[in-house]
DNA sequence: GTGGTCTAGACCACT
DNA sequence: GTGGTCTAGACCACA
């Protein structure tokens, strides 16, 4: 499903958090789709099934997941994230912030806009979604 | 000089980076001006004196100091940092998975072109350094 | 008859439990009433017989059902049911800590004063109990 | 400073977060106040100190504490509460039901309205505050 | 010293 | 089988 990198700085069940909510904004993982159990997702990725469980208890208090004891976790949908303007307003500040950094270490205006295309934001909102 | 916010999150040392790199960014430190000594800071933010070292050492790993022994610590000009390469891929990433978030959470393609014009990216500004 | 949200951090038996006291306290289900059989149940909310089993014992258990054999499970005469003298005093502590978490939040005076009347308490309808 | 029942339902850490939350809500913490580290609050309690780590990251999670690496961990104030109207939300329907099955046992308007009183509701707000 | 992460392994309740 | 809790003990980074 993805890498985790143990020699990062970023602590293993940040990694594991990170790529399923990449996973989720992209849209690879559907509302309600059934994500790996806590057991089957350490042993794919080789790591202790408390760290698969932390990060999902996290993905769950940031509205990504929800969890059915004896049934399994679940991605939740966006609509439900909670505290979503506060984080809203984080990313702004982190994307003002990321903007001024790159213009400063040189990169042209046009490099950046062409980043912004790529995202697919020109494109409008996803048009099909199944 | 900026505040620290004891709340947060990250760790106190890495405010003090992030906030002298804004200010450098943003030209109110303009390049071999003289920055507060380590215990000067220290005092006036009220935090212990090994954790302002430790962000100016970081600092000076990241090419935003310099420092001359006895003299204290100056700003450099970051355009001789060493590895701006990968920081800007680096950045490149961090852009594309914000604004990725950023729409996902329902922020809309305005909103974000409105961010992009208040960083002052749309003056043109860069056209020199190119 | 009513639903369950597999979303909720509460079992899914607690959730039928509490669902069918809500009704039997609201006097929706009458004493004596039969209630629907527990595959009935599970066809209808889509979940496993077993689970609505537990939540049936429960019910049981706490004096909101009682069963006959070949029969099925009806609606009790809770004022028969037994410890529920402590149940009233788990509740007023429940009631207690509801309250000053509620004014700790903001809530107003007023605010709680009106949510006790929407109960119908103002109404004297206790009286008659007494 | 406060007891665990090991043979609760509840969970450990659980415990933990209410005992905290009701000592926060009574005023007894006040804002920005040290709390004991987590290896004395395990040492007291003689409970394991990952369990108490996992009661004060909740905590922090639902904003009653705030940690700082390396300096410990301090009550936060209220007003930060992180997504205090779903949980007033939850509190009043708590209130109700709660009310609703105290009538139902037969507790009578009256004996209600004097826990109202009781819990401090019908003094106003807090007069003196140290 | 502080909080934070991770592992290994046991145990429990729910479905 | 599932998620969830708890312990014991090690290790790291920050102040």
């Amino acid at each position: 499903m993805f890498q985790i990198d143990l020699k990062s700085r970023k602590a293993i069940y940040e990694q594991v958090v990170d790529n399923f909510k990449e996973l989720i904004i992209a849209g690879v993982l559907k509302p309600d789709e059934k994500v790996p159990s806590v057991r089957d997702m350490a042993k794919e990725l080789t790591i202790n099934p408390n760290t698969i469980q932390k990060a999902y208890r996290e993905l769950e208090n940031r509205g990504y997941f929800y969890s059915v004891s004896g049934l399994g976790s679940f991605v939740s949908v966006p609509a439900e994230a909670a505290g979503s303007s506060h984080r809203i307003k984080e990313l702004k500040e982190l994307f003002r912030s990321t903007v001024n950094e790159l213009v400063f270490l040189g990169c042209s205006k046009e490099e950046i806009l062409k980043l912004m295309e790529e995202t697919g934001l020109s494109k409008g909102k996803v048009d099909e979604n199944d």
